[in-house]
RNA sequence: GGGCGUUUAGCUCAGCUGGGAGAGCGCUACCCUUACAAGGUAGAUGUCGGGGGUUCAAACCCCUCAACGCCCACCA
């Protein structure tokens, strides 16, 4: 038979979903308030690309700050999570671009710079904020009113004004520089973005002649023959005595025969290859630091895309792959080729193009770095800012105490264009905010800007400035810069900290001399079960949607929550997710069966008198629990917080309240069921408020029938300890309690007892408190271990005999069954149980004999251990009695 | 080459400033008991990577070795 319930059976968390996003959304929940903390509390979400699909990672990074986010607001924050999403220079151009190549058969530069930017725009005004309704799926409660692009005037202006400011410092520069070349691109790329994979290549040993002594040769070893057309040196170790009379010599180099000197330079490595190098100043960072230092010429012999030009003849027009082929072939006929062996060696690819980078020379823009890192690291020393955990603070200042100057300038059309300008007429080059309309020096008009774009994290740096409206002093007092800054967490990936962390610090730091933010939270990232990295390769990624679908978006974020802490890597095992879905499940169902109870229960608790105590026990628990998720949450142990509630629920609520309340509800006292349903209610109220910052939806679900739709979750208080709830005694009486309902299960299983099959205990006990205890929840050990009768007695009482018996350590649990069970079978598990114990005895005895431990330990350790000494030794004596009693 | 991290039950992982080895999933047995079979009850499972050391006491602190992973640097 079964009651008639309102609810379904299973939560519906696509419905609720739908349902409550946009509750909030138009009740304004998201929006910062002020509260009972008199304090804000801000968080900028890393903005995703505007080309981004909603992955794994996002799906952290969304639950992670919505569940801080949820939690500060209740805790009385005036709670501030700003979102938006980031134009990506090079991936959105790509994008583009290849759509464009696809549907017209034109490239960029066929349309024209204007033409392909407005194409672009489109794009994006069409498919850019994809990613914000995923976002929105998943329960994100940022205030959608201050997203923001970071091509938007704001930011556009915060670039500018930036810019402008440093350049005129004297910070930013523009030099003819070896840079990063992304053929693909044809841009520069900064070093950031350069990935160094293994290669497997070749090492080729070429011949060399020297001028002056004919028939000397020397030996030069190189992975890269064909870029001998750009060497115009020759460098040994000046202490090298194997080469040391050839230093300012003439070497010649093969094909080209180029004559070149022959240097001594201490960044030769005699151990490496042949201890010759072959210098090429326009192709090797390394060479065009040996270069600088012995004022060598610079020859490029690289086209934009990678190809030769004519400074390589034999060569010119060929890839790099090719180009080595012919070149080996040439050197070879004339035979300068010594050796050739396999050599695995690193090559830099290009992080978004995975192209391989070539090292060129060219015309950029740089960023003197060196006193704005400074700055930064200095704001983690001295705690202004603070990572979690604290070791990626390592990583952070790895970067920053060895800064590079910033190379920003990208040779793209999408982005933020640099604002410097040219006079075509007198030469000048100045930078400035708005675009002039005649040149600073000769007054003429006919002007240019750079073509150039700055980097995507140059913007993205003052990221945490712009979207408070940072320069424009309108917006900054409409979107409140001077309270919401600095922003008090930022929530993020480690594969960002240089990228975007050390960059947003400095530029932070540099306009306000104040951390952009209190704290860096620093989350793991999301790999599949076997520890591997989600990619489209391999074909393990999960997709967050699919998920949201198939367990709801709750489940989901228990999981991502569930496995966020201090660790590095979050192993996805899609099996977990489909447990916390069981879990949100459960707290529904826990919800429908006190649901038509809801009617009888009262708004206040009834006076503390009245209280049963299992009511006691409950609040107890509840508040222990609230505690510790406190705790947690203000450390962001995610993992910790989700472990409290789950065990909370499942085992203290679900398992042994709501059981012990059935007794009472089904009952017959009208008083009794009013106080239950009360206190039923009073716990719900406390769990769901708990839970939600985590699973938000339930348990806004739940929040509408507990309140009759009266008031929203999201803006409840949270729950905090209160220390009038605790009761230490209540706790230990009910945990005997259990352990005895659970010993009398034990012992009806390893019978082989039916549920249905009713039973006799007689318990043993010399504890008066437990034994008033149990003898006030006889009824409920009838409902709980279907017991029609029993006795508690003391232990000096004669025992059953040859009964079906188990001890704890206070009371000792017989179940008069003579001769339905088979006796030695029971002897068995006695002398098993004996056994276990007397080890863990022993244990603790060892210590007690030591004169060592007794001095030494602190007493409370030393009452510990008595403690649990004395409660092996009653257990022991118990079994002993249990065993005797077969006689 | 420099640095960081990981190694605990079959799997994924907790275990905080040292004080009787834990959770979830999986597994075994029994049960459709009037919230829930996406469930209940009971149960089994560990040389805490190896070796030293400090300590009355080590999964935890120190040294060392090993395996795996990540970051940085490096196209001889």
């Amino acid at each position: 038979m079964e009651i008639e319930n309102a609810l379904p059976k299973t939560f519906d968390s696509e419905g609720a979903e739908n349902k409550w996003y946009d509750v909030w959304l138009k009740n304004q929940c998201f929006k910062p308030r002020s509260g009972k903390q008199n304090k804000t509390f801000t968080v900028l979400m890393p903005p995703p690309n505007v080309t981004g699909k909603l992955h794994m990672g996002h799906a952290l990074d969304a639950t992670t700050q919505d569940a801080l986010i949820r939690y500060k607001r209740m805790k009385g924050f005036e709670t501030l999570w700003i979102p938006g999403t980031d134009h990506a220079g090079i991936s959105t151009q790509s994008v583009v671009e290849k759509l464009v190549w696809k549907q017209e058969k034109k490239t960029r530069h066929d349309l024209g710079r204007d033409e392909f930017v407005r194409r672009v725009w489109e794009w994006k005004e069409q498919y850019g904020n994809e990613i914000v309704n995923q976002q929105m799926k998943m329960g994100v409660s940022a205030d959608w009113d201050y997203a923001t692009f970071t091509l938007d005037e704001i930011p556009n202006k915060a670039v500018k004004k930036f810019f402008v400011m440093l350049f005129n410092e004297g910070l930013i520069y523009q030099s003819d520089y070896i840079v990063n070349w992304d053929p693909s691109l044809q841009s520069a790329i900064s070093d950031a973005e350069v990935e160094h994979k293994e290669v497997k290549g070749f090492f080729y040993h070429l011949k060399y002649l020297v001028k002056e002594e004919p028939g000397t040769e020397l030996i030069v070893a190189t992975t890269r023959p064909e870029t001998i057309y750009g060497d115009t040196a020759v460098a040994v170790n000046p202490n090298d005595e194997r080469f040391k009379d050839l230093i300012g010599k003439t070497a010649i180099i093969p094909i080209c025969n180029r004559e070149v000197p022959i240097i001594g330079d201490e960044h030769v490595d005699m151990e490496k290859g042949t201890g010759c190098l072959k210098v090429t100043p326009g192709h090797d960072f390394n060479d065009f630091e040996i270069g600088k230092r012995n004022s060598l010429a610079i020859i490029n012999i690289l086209n934009k895309d990678g190809t030769f030009n004519t400074n390589a003849p034999e060569i010119k027009g060929m890839k790099p792959k090719d180009a080595r082929a012919e070149v080996e072939r040439i050197l070879i006929e004339l035979d300068k080729l010594v050796e050739k062996k396999e050599h695995i060696h690193p090559v830099g690819h290009g992080e978004r193009s995975d192209e391989i980078i070539e090292p060129m020379i060219s015309k950029q823009w740089f960023l003197k770095t060196t006193e704005m890192a400074d700055d930064a690291v200095r704001a983690v020393e001295n705690g202004e800012m603070t990572f979690y955990p604290k070791g990626w603070e390592n990583t952070y200042f790895s970067w920053l105490r060895n800064p590079k100057d910033w190379c920003i300038s990208r040779q793209l059309w999408w982005g933020h264009q640099i604002p410097v300008y040219y006079c075509k007429n007198c030469n000048a080059k100045w930078a400035a905010e708005e675009t002039p309309d005649e040149c600073i020096e000769c007054k003429g008009s006919d002007l240019f800007q750079d073509p150039d774009v700055l980097d995507t994290w140059f913007s993205s740096g003052l990221w945490p400035l712009s979207t408070l409206g940072w320069p424009d002093e309108n917006a900054m007092k409409a979107k409140g810069f001077k309270k919401f800054y600095p922003n008090s967490t930022l929530v993020t990936g480690f594969d960002i900290i240089f990228f975007w962390v050390a960059r947003m610090m400095m530029m932070g730091m540099k306009v306000t001399n104040k951390a952009p933010f209190r704290d860096v939270y620093i989350h793991a990232i999301v790999r599949d079960k076997q520890g591997r990295k989600m990619s489209k390769s391999l074909g393990n990624g999960i997709d967050p949607l699919e998920l949201i679908k198939q367990y709801g978006a709750d489940a989901m974020r228990f999981t991502l929550a569930a496995g966020s802490g201090y660790n590095r890597d979050l192993n996805l095992d899609p099996e977990r997710i489909e447990g916390y879905r069981n879990f949100v499940n459960k707290l529904w169902n826990a919800f429908r069966f006190i649901h038509p109870y809801l009617e009888k229960a009262k708004e206040d608790l009834p006076t503390k008198s009245e209280w049963h105590l299992h009511d006691n026990w409950i609040l107890a628990e509840l508040n222990t629990v609230a505690k510790k998720m406190n705790e947690s949450m203000d450390l962001y142990r995610y993992d910790e917080a989700c472990s409290e509630i789950y065990q909370f629920v499942y085992e203290k609520f679900c398992s042994w309240y709501i059981e012990l309340s059935k007794n009472i509800l089904y009952g017959q006292d009208e008083k009794a069921k009013v106080i239950r349903a009360t206190m039923l209610k009073f716990c719900f109220r406390k769990i769901v408020i708990l839970l939600h910052p985590i699973t938000p939806f339930i348990t806004e679900e739940i929040w509408a029938h507990l309140e009759d739709g009266k008031s929203l979750l999201i803006g409840q208080e949270y729950v905090e300890f209160d220390p009038a709830l605790g009761n230490a005694d209540v706790q230990i009486l009910m945990n005997k309690f259990i352990e005895v309902t659970s010993g009398v299960r034990n012992i009806r299983s390893s019978v082989n007892l039916k549920p249905k099959d009713e039973i006799d205990v007689r318990l043993f006990t010399d504890d008066p408190k437990l034994a008033k205890f149990l003898y006030d929840s006889r009824h409920f050990l009838k409902d709980l271990a279907n017991v029609k009768s029993g006795t508690i007695r003391k232990k000096a009482s004669s025992r059953p005999k040859k009964s079906a018996s188990l001890a704890t350590s206070h009371t000792e649990i017989f179940i008069p069954l003579e001769g339905l069970i088979d006796i030695n079978e029971q002897i068995n598990r006695i002398k098993k149980d004996m056994e276990k114990t007397q080890s863990e005895y022993k244990k603790v005895e060892a210590k007690i004999n030591n004169a060592n431990f007794m001095q030494n330990a602190p007493t409370e350790v030393v009452t510990e251990v008595r403690e649990k000494a004395q409660g092996f030794m009653d257990k022991l004596a118990s079994l002993n009695e249990i065993l005797s009693s077969f006689q």
